[in-house]
DNA sequence: TATAGTTGTTACCTGATGGTAAGTAGTTAC
DNA sequence: GTAACTACTTACCATCAGGTAACAACTATA
């Protein structure tokens, strides 16, 4: 089943706000961080590590002088954009159908 | 975050494909039960009453002589059709990209 | 020399997710 | 009356996701 497949990869608390703040371009660690608030440096740099080994974040370490990294999206994690939507549609959907709670 | 929303409503192992089964219509918990190989009837049970609190699938309860009890899409549970559809395009996208895997 | 800023790692803990196995309650067929 | 079919429920257990807190290694700056 190709949709579980998908979900995945995307799945648990964390991955779709990584892929969404790469969506803006290629960010440093300490960037992603301050972006994605509340996330503590663990979760970060295990889950960047996930995304990595499915292909769909890039990691290059700069040998500069404080040592630097910069990720962002591969191919295949630019691909996710138009699922990227479906899901944000369908959760704008699912707040207004969802009054009451 | 709406994506995040989405994402919750329809993560973990059986929801997607109990949604999917029910997409081709109405169907009895048994008929649930078979067409999901492997799903135990206390997960099955678990996801279908977790489904019906956030509106996406309706439980009817005939009266009749052996008690039977069938499960549809709402109109929301419907609404998930694109969703789906993007789900299945992009895991199948993923399969043809990880050739190795 | 000490402090702060990079990018993480490590150890430990809790709660949610999912699995197995057995039991329950009502009805019908043998 | 006993077995079988429906639709579950209950108890118990294992694994995993995620959280907190502290530490580590390196560099630049004061």
């Amino acid at each position: 089943m190709a949709a579980r497949d998908a979900l995945e990869v995307i799945q648990g608390k964390w991955r779709i706000p990584i892929v969404i703040s790469l969506t803006y371009g290629t960010k440093r660690f300490g960037e992603l961080q301050r972006d994605i608030s509340d996330i503590s440096p663990k979760m970060l740099s295990q889950e960047l590590k996930a995304l990595e080994i499915n292909q769909i974040v890039v990691r290059k370490l700069h040998d500069s002088m404080p040592v630097s990294v910069e990720y962002s999206l591969t191919p295949l994690g630019l691909s996710l954009k138009n699922l990227l939507v479906e899901l944000r549609l369908w959760g704008k959907h699912l707040r207004s159908e969802i009054v009451g709670r």
